[in-house]
DNA sequence: GATGCTCTGTACGCTAACGCACAAAGGGGT
DNA sequence: ACCCCTTTGTGCGTTAGCGTACAGAGCATC
């Protein structure tokens, strides 16, 4: 799973579900104009092809690699089988979704109402939550199309970042160096989504063992 | 089902389900500070109530009736059983689900990019589907809440669909009088939600089988 | 070591939306 | 008929983010 990799795009039919198991993948909606937003990131603690089982079989949205890294990849129909036989993974599988859709409604919330420095901080998190080491490879015009705002935006709210010690930037490697720091600077959003998914998903975050959102 | 009717506040543990007939109910996100987002719009397509089956009990979203009318109420329980014994509605409610999630992602992309204007040309349209009726009963300052903005940013856009001749406005009384003129000043968004609403769930808009969103 | 490309930083004018303050206009109740 | 309260309209100054343009900085390649 090369970073940058197209899962599949917008109104794909889906094959094949995906397993994050150490790579990001970011559900990502692109306008007709070009412009674009995330409003969902995807590691180890879910999948991609939700659709699937839900029966919609496309998206709106277009699945991206963020992060390189491995997943499983499963034929569509088996999981769907799987899923109709209304076992413990059904209600694992929905559970998920649930989770998926309070990410997406807490995005749509920051995407209002908070500013570019705290959507930075929140994307950084969710991220560095769904990985095993506290460095990322991005670019920040990336970050840029991820987050719906500007490159120059990016920069910006990086820098202030950078000058309180908080990440340490240098052509696309991001290295997290004060996590409680980030935390503090960072609006609810992330907070609610982590708790939400923590109590959706119990056991979802083994990567990240050794940190919480809040005390 | 009076307006401002509260369904169920943020983190409420879910007794009932409720399917609207003619009222039109609101999932609205409240932050710490007040500030609040609809997050999407449930008429008679829909239900409210999806964690009950999703087995999460909860949500982090307050319901409010937005539009006074009916609504069937059934207890949860019942729906739960109903949902697990795996036949057609089971299917229904999973498609109902994916288009709920449709309809937030694209909120968040929305929320993002477009001006309020055309917020509020959704919002209008959104609802008005949902309606039997070209007319519907809501201040000003409860849109902004919807919204996500303030009261004079509505006031602004309203002003000037009615000088427009789109609509017609007076103390909270709002009635649509050129709705295709509507869809024209709206961003891509609620086309994309209506057909993909569509596409999911074939027979959800009886009461509005005259318009249709695009040609 | 020169060249070229990608990535990052910075500057500047512009616009949408914000926060605040207050004025006008309906409509219902006494 | 009057009053009061809700709702809507308007006019500021302020700010965050946008679009654009361009300058430096790191890294690889030749």
């Amino acid at each position: 799973m090369p970073l940058g990799r197209v899962l599949y795009e917008s109104g794909d039919l889906l094959r094949h579900v995906y397993f994050p198991t150490d790579s990001i993948v970011s559900l990502l909606y692109v306008m007709a104009d070009g412009a674009s937003a995330e409003i969902s990131v995807v590691g180890n603690e879910g999948l991609i092809g939700i659709a699937l089982f839900m029966g919609g079989e496309t998206t709106p949205s277009r699945a991206i690699v963020q992060s390189a890294g491995h997943a499983y990849r499963l034929i569509g129909q088996e999981l769907k089988e799987e899923f109709h036989r209304n076992g413990p993974m059904q209600l694992l599988l929905l559970r998920y979704t649930q989770a998926l859709l309070t990410q997406m409604a807490q995005t749509a919330v920051c995407n209002r109402h908070h500013s570019v420095d705290q959507q930075l901080c929140r994307w950084l998190l969710l991220s560095l939550d769904r990985l095993a080491v506290n460095h990322l490879a991005m670019t920040q015009e990336l970050i840029a199309n991820m987050l719906g705002v500007r490159r120059e935006g990016v920069t910006e709210a990086a820098g202030k970042l950078q000058k309180l010690g908080v990440i340490e930037y240098s052509r696309g490697q991001i290295t997290v160096l004060d996590r409680p720091r980030l935390e503090q600077l960072c609006c609810e959003c992330y907070a609610v989504v982590k708790k939400e998914t923590d109590r959706l998903l119990p056991r979802a975050h083994p990567v990240d063992s050794g940190s919480h959102a809040r005390a």
